[in-house]
DNA sequence: GTCTATAACCGGATAGAC
DNA sequence: GTCTATCCGGTTATAGAC
């Protein structure tokens, strides 16, 4: 496995010469330090600007927004995740381990970044922004994401329902997606609570993946699976009468 | 049965007057029609205040601010749900069709305010935001609705795992939560996905509530059962080695 | 004490000169 | 690429009118 280095994925702002990328970091840097010494909204863009020793108007040269300067965070916090996920990828061969490994590296790696996930996450909770989990500009990082899940469970020496499988990461990736939400509300120390419920449910969900292969359970694994094809698949509303009433 | 008229709970602003109530609704009703004519950042306050014919200053002499002019028709439309659900709950005995008539009026009678509902989202995601679900001050609505689903569940001639049962409004509370989160996001033709989830992952629960007897999932449900308990205490962490690492 | 209005303030964002 | 000047909209301060 090669090291990737871990790196800010190049936007299209700023970073063509060598002194423009230092600039950029520098202002990524003095961005990341004020929210974390006095919170989102408290660190301005001017704020930053004047720490940072640049104009205003420079800080928008480079980050197009206030959310894109937070969204590079998120950005170095998802690179940082898939490395770090390697070596336990490469270890572990039972799933609830890797499962487990996966989810708990994603909170060690934004542990220190819990306010900026929080200011992230208000913006991120709007369908329109670019910022939204399930927008198109999230792709990227969403597919790697799924992709992630993808090889917890190929690698892992689970035995599946062959029905089930294709569907899994997206239900596992919004199981994450679940955990982290909880995880952004969650104001208990060095969100104790937030790893509590991640080691628990992650047995549980492991337990359920395995009883999925039994009789009983076969048309509720046959539902979902059918389901999540049909969200999948737009599915233009066969005739009038498929949609509410 | 008393029909209770729909009416949205009293804010301490304004409304001692008659004229002063007229001129309340009036904000709220000319704020309603704006926001549906032009979207929530389109209609801003001062043109809000100058399409009532009040003064800004007048519009935030009755709310406080615009998050809640908003908070005031997610109040009115929870009210709203609340009488809807009244007649069904009073006919239905199968709870699969009293949990769906339950959901399915909570987006009908949020039908018209989407847009609404989106703006009101992106504030609600602030876990510091009293619009938040979880936060102190949405306490009341949140009890009203946990009670609504323990009717939903009591009501019932469903017969259910004793130890399951006081969690079950919980459960089905978050449920609902993870419902309004897709129709959130939801922009098909008048929300017929969300729809359709709705009726088909509501079968998928009603079944998986039944099976919950079954004895292999047995350990699922003590698992669940025993950790959403230790979630509600805070269990204050009783030695160094229960926390994170 | 109830209500209304005007004039700011503040911070995100943009325009355009250099 | 960097700056200054400005816009715009949520919010607040405050002065009065009834």
């Amino acid at each position: 496995m090669p090291a990737a280095p871990i790196s800010v994925p190049a936007t299209p702002y700023g970073g063509k010469t060598d002194k423009a990328s230092r600039t950029r970091a520098l202002i990524l840097e003095t961005a990341l330090s004020l929210v974390r010494e006095q919170g989102y909204d408290r660190a301005t863009m001017r704020a930053i600007a004047r720490e940072a020793g640049v104009s205003l108007g420079s800080a928008y040269y480079y980050f197009p927004s206030k959310e894109h300067l937070i969204q590079a965070f998120y950005a170095r916090s998802h690179a940082e995740h898939l490395e770090v996920c390697e070596p336990i990828l490469a270890q572990e061969r039972r799933l609830e381990a890797r499962l487990l490994g996966v989810l708990r590296a994603k909170f060690d790696t934004s542990r220190g970044d819990h306010p900026f996930a929080v200011a992230l996450f208000r913006s991120a909770a709007d369908p329109a922004s670019p910022l939204s989990p399930f927008s198109a500009d999230s792709a990227p990082t969403r597919d790697e994401a799924l992709e992630l899940m993808q090889r917890v469970i190929e690698g892992s020496s689970a035995k599946l329902p062959p029905q089930l499988a294709p569907e899994l990461p997206m239900l596992l990736w919004l199981y994450q997606m679940g955990l982290i939400l909880f995880w952004i509300h969650d104001d208990s120390q060095d969100q104790a609570r937030s790893y509590r419920l991640m080691e628990r449910t992650c047995a549980l969900v492991c337990r359920l993946i395995r009883l999925a292969a039994l009789p009983p359970l076969r048309p509720v694994v046959r539902g979902t699976v059918s389901l999540l094809r049909e969200l999948r698949d737009p599915a233009p509303t066969p005739a009038p009468s498929g949609g509410p009433r």
